[in-house]
DNA sequence: TTCCTTGCAAATCGTTTGCATAATG
DNA sequence: CATTATGCAAACGATTTGCAAGGAA
């Protein structure tokens, strides 16, 4: 019933460790990948366990961008993130926060806003480039 | 290759009709349910094959709020959506068009936004009111 | 010694798909 | 007829979970 104690435990430290390395919000099937270098015998299902702890704890932050697969970010900063729709790549974008979407949303409306999920998405700067070149591989 | 022809179906037309007499945006789950009543041996299968297919043609919106299941609409007109972090049912927003966001997004980043998603969360006006008649339990 | 964590494997759950048959144009 | 759509069941992929054994406080 309590909230449970919290042991310390070497994998999640290291999985944690390794998300605060990267910025670009990999999966639990990446960070499974990664750690196996360390823990040989480590398995998916800890992953999975330890990432939906830290994340109900607040200590990183759980992404679903409805393709099909959750992301993870160390950076629980309030700050915004793009799919890019061609290679699936998650980065996040530099832009003022725009909770008052929420005042505009609440107008007219008999609940409690509490909150807002917002995403953004289109062709990342790398993809832009090779779908115009693919473009020009028709004059090929 | 080319795109197929699209033939009359009967059950595709039900589950369209379904829909849009609907506001409460149906998962695949409950259109099958439903279309049971007029197909008894319609399958899962085929409501997900026209659900998806609908939606692939423009004439329904298929909505990933992150609660794990999708939800269908018939109103393909642009809003917004709200959906209750209590008893999860979705509902629809009256509010502008905040696509401008797209621009915010767009500053310094060197890629194409196409667009976003964005949907709200919080308590609905029911689970509003239940909530705070849960808390005047406690007072048996 | 208590009880949280792990590894492993099996179970879930929503959604998709292969295939033979039925329905449509 | 030529094809698309259906029903059924099996397949899928991501995530969760039960359990016995291992590890931290």
């Amino acid at each position: 019933m309590a909230a449970q104690i919290l042991k310390h435990s070497r994998q999640r430290d290291a999985i944690y460790a390794f998300l605060m390395t990267r910025k670009d919000h990999p999966t639990a099937d990446v960070v499974y990948s990664h750690l196996r270098k360390d823990f040989p015998n480590i398995s998916l299902g800890t992953v999975y366990r330890n990432l939906t702890l830290l994340s109900e704890i607040g200590q990183i932050r759980r992404l679903r961008l409805g393709d099909g697969v959750d992301h993870f970010d160390a950076d629980i900063t309030p700050h915004y993130h793009f799919l890019c729709s061609r290679c699936g790549s998650v980065i996040d974008l530099k832009m003022d926060n725009i909770d008052y979407i929420n005042q505009l949303a609440d107008v007219g409306f008999d609940g409690q806003i509490a909150g807002n999920i917002t995403y953004f998405y289109g062709l990342c700067g790398k993809c832009t480039k090779e779908a115009g070149e693919d473009a020009c591989d028709r004059t090929g």
